[in-house]
Parts: structure tokens; sequence; C-alpha cells
DNA sequence: GTGGTCAAGCCGATGT
DNA sequence: ACATCGGCTTGACCAC
């Protein structure tokens, strides 16, 4: 699937603009690990090299513009059980940075673009895979809770609201989205600098 | 303790 | 068969 090809922006609103990024910033050179399109080879391995140095605490990036390695946390990759823990990465400011840039430009990557941009970032191509696939289901879920709520104040003005919520298109908004942090955000779906 | 965030996991669908 | 997608869910971490 080379969506990327099809879906070309036109316009420039982006991040970049504002904040005159330059697009090819060089990161310290080589990535961090071997390429692992495998999840599973990412656990295992978890940039133990010191090519990553990042002994931050998980979420401590502000003010940080490095793009070395996501942190994990690797002190304690062992729960009491002695199972292994699952990790999760925290990529720094200017790696999201970067990513939500392309993002803005392209809402799909080609596999070049990605094996670029994960050099890059260096960062692996499965997690700039699965970033793109996050960001845009997040996107969506954005747009649909701000017609929700579009469809709810709607309603209310006109005292349909009951009528709204028995709607099986709502019910099954409602059963999908419980306990959504975004089912609520008024803002919009992107935000007023990203439409 | 609880809830929010988000990278990663899982699964079925689709395209080649 | 394989890669990638969407649509969730899970699990780790954080702030409160």
């Amino acid at each position: 699937m080379e969506m990327s090809d099809t879906v070309k922006p036109v316009t420039s609103f982006l991040i970049e603009d504002i904040l005159s990024v330059k697009d090819d910033t060089v990161f310290n050179g080589q990535r961090c690990s071997q390429k692992m399109e495998r999840c599973s080879q990412w656990k295992e391995e978890r940039f133990s090299e010191p090519l990553c140095p990042q002994g931050t605490a998980f979420g401590v990036q502000t003010g940080s513009l490095d793009t070395s390695c996501p942190s994990t946390s690797e002190s304690s990759s062992f729960s009491s059980s002695g199972k292994q823990k699952r990790s999760r990465a925290a990529f720094t400011h200017l790696q999201v940075l970067e990513l939500e840039k392309k993002f803005n430009h392209q809402k799909y990557l080609s596999a070049p673009e990605r094996a670029h941009l994960a050099g890059t970032l260096r960062l692996t191509e499965t997690q700039v895979k699965i970033w793109f696939q996050n960001r845009r289901y997040k996107t969506k879920r954005k747009q649909q809770t701000s017609e929700f709520c579009k469809d709810v104040y709607k309603a209310e003005g006109l005292g349909l609201r009951d009528e709204l919520v028995r709607s099986s298109l709502i019910t099954s908004f409602c059963k999908a989205y419980q306990c959504r942090p975004y089912m609520w955000d008024y803002r919009g779906p992107w935000g007023p600098t990203l439409w």
C-alpha cells in the first residue's frame, strides 16, 4: 500500500512553518539498534547499547531536544513475579515533533519514507509505523468525538437528546467510546492550528 | 487509588 | 504469504 503517493499535501500549514525547524536535521549519526521488525525483538533488545544513553525517567523530556533512543523503564524490566515487564518507549520531544511534522504533511508513509524517517529519528521502522497508526486512530477519535458533541449540542437545543442517544449510531458510539478521554473535547478534531 | 496518556499488542480485513 | 491497515485493548507510567 503506497498511499502516501496519492495523499500529498499541497499547502503548508505545518509546525515547521511555525517553529522554523529545518527538516533535514541530523541526529548524531547511526541508529540505535538493528532493524527490528517485530516488537518482540524490540522488547528483548530494549536499546541496551551505549548509543542510547538516555538515563532520564519516563516522560522527562521537556527541554531535551536530542533524538536519542526513546527511554524505557530500564531499571526495572522484571516484575516481582519474575515475568519480564512490557516496555513502553517514551519518544523524545524532538522525535515526536518530527513525527508530528511529517504526519501533518502526510498521513501515510511509503516504506522508503518510513525507513528514512526511522533512520533520521533513530527509531525502528516498526515504531514509526505504529506511531502513524496510533496517530491516525487518535485523530479519528477526536474527530468523531467533536462530531458527536456537536450532535448532542444540536439535539439538546431541539429537546431531542434522549432520542439521539437512543439512535443506533450514537449507542454504538457510546459503547465504543465509553470512558474515552476525548469524549468531551470541544476543540475539534485537529485543534485550531491543524485544520 | 484513580484516571489520563500513549506505545505496543492483538485480530480481522484488505491489497499485492 | 506477506505487509499494512483500522479498530480497539492492554500495560506502563504519570499526575492528581
